[in-house]
DNA sequence: TTTTCTGCAAACGATTTGCATACAC
DNA sequence: GTGTATGCAAATCGTTTGCAGAAAA
């Protein structure tokens, strides 16, 4: 299993899928496909990727999308993000330490969510790997606090 | 506003309340009282804290909860934590620094999350305020992974 | 051919909301 | 008094599940 630098294809799904015992399908391709050819748009729902796919033509039920969503984040291929605004959203696993991470101040009084570059956590991830004993594909940061804004509201 | 070191009290949120034009009521104290006096056990949902009050004979509805724990976050005196569990969960912030920062590995398999300490931070949140305009009140840090059970079993 | 996957629709469960009443200020 | 908060029940909405048919390996 190489460390992937790249953004994932199609071969490395195929690899993943089978070193775990499933199926490659047309349905897990193309909703693969939907975040490789969107990656400039972050964090998408299943509502997010299901209107896209039909956009495509594709004729997807929503709930095979639920389940390839969940199961790309097993195989490390999709990360989740949680905004605290009510549905899960999804991200390509930028596993190389050389993407910049981006993550997220999130605004407590009006929930905006601002992203920002930061990439100092990979000492920290090596240590915490070693002492857990996680094998560690990602991390996330998020800040709360009141948005410039809200700050001047109050 | 002071800087809070402790955690939080009644008066504290009096002055939370006021300075915002919200209200103290009975209900609101006796959801934070739950917080403090629970400050062991870590984020709890809205169903948990629900469950508490009715032990402790107070009959507060869950929906007041849910409004309650809502604004006691803006606020910043409870931080909202997703573990991807299909509800949100709920601390106190611990605005002092020198109190320890615990965040958490997630295990993208069987969803197990660990806590672990971590306080490296804080100079980080300081040039993200900076930054950025926002006035930080907390972060979260959460990293995602295989963890041994998991790995071995692959 | 055996096991896994999909699609649909129904079930679920956490959270929100409308509205009448009660309460804080 | 005036505006906000509560409580209940109903509504909402994201997500999951059961099951029969379809498709990978």
């Amino acid at each position: 299993m190489s460390e992937n630098h790249q953004l994932f294809g199609v071969q490395d799904l195929r690899a993943r899928l089978s070193e775990r015992g499933y199926k490659m399908t047309p349905q897990r391709k193309e909703i693969l496909k939907i975040f490789v050819e969107h990656s400039d748009k972050h964090h998408m729902s299943a509502e997010d990727v299901y209107n896209l796919l039909r956009k495509s033509d594709s004729e997807i039920g929503l709930a095979t999308v639920y389940r390839a969503l969940d199961l790309l984040s097993e195989l490390g291929i999709l990360v989740q993000v949680e905004f605290g605004d009510g549905c899960a959203r999804y991200e390509l696993n930028t596993a190389d330490p050389k993407v910049h991470h981006h993550h997220h101040l999130i605004c407590v009084k009006c929930k905006r969510v601002i992203e920002f570059e930061e990439d100092l956590l990979d000492d920290l991830e090596t240590t915490i790997a070693e002492e857990s004993g996680f094998r560690i594909l990602n991390h996330e940061v998020k800040f709360f606090g009141y948005c410039k804004d809200c700050q001047s509201q109050s």
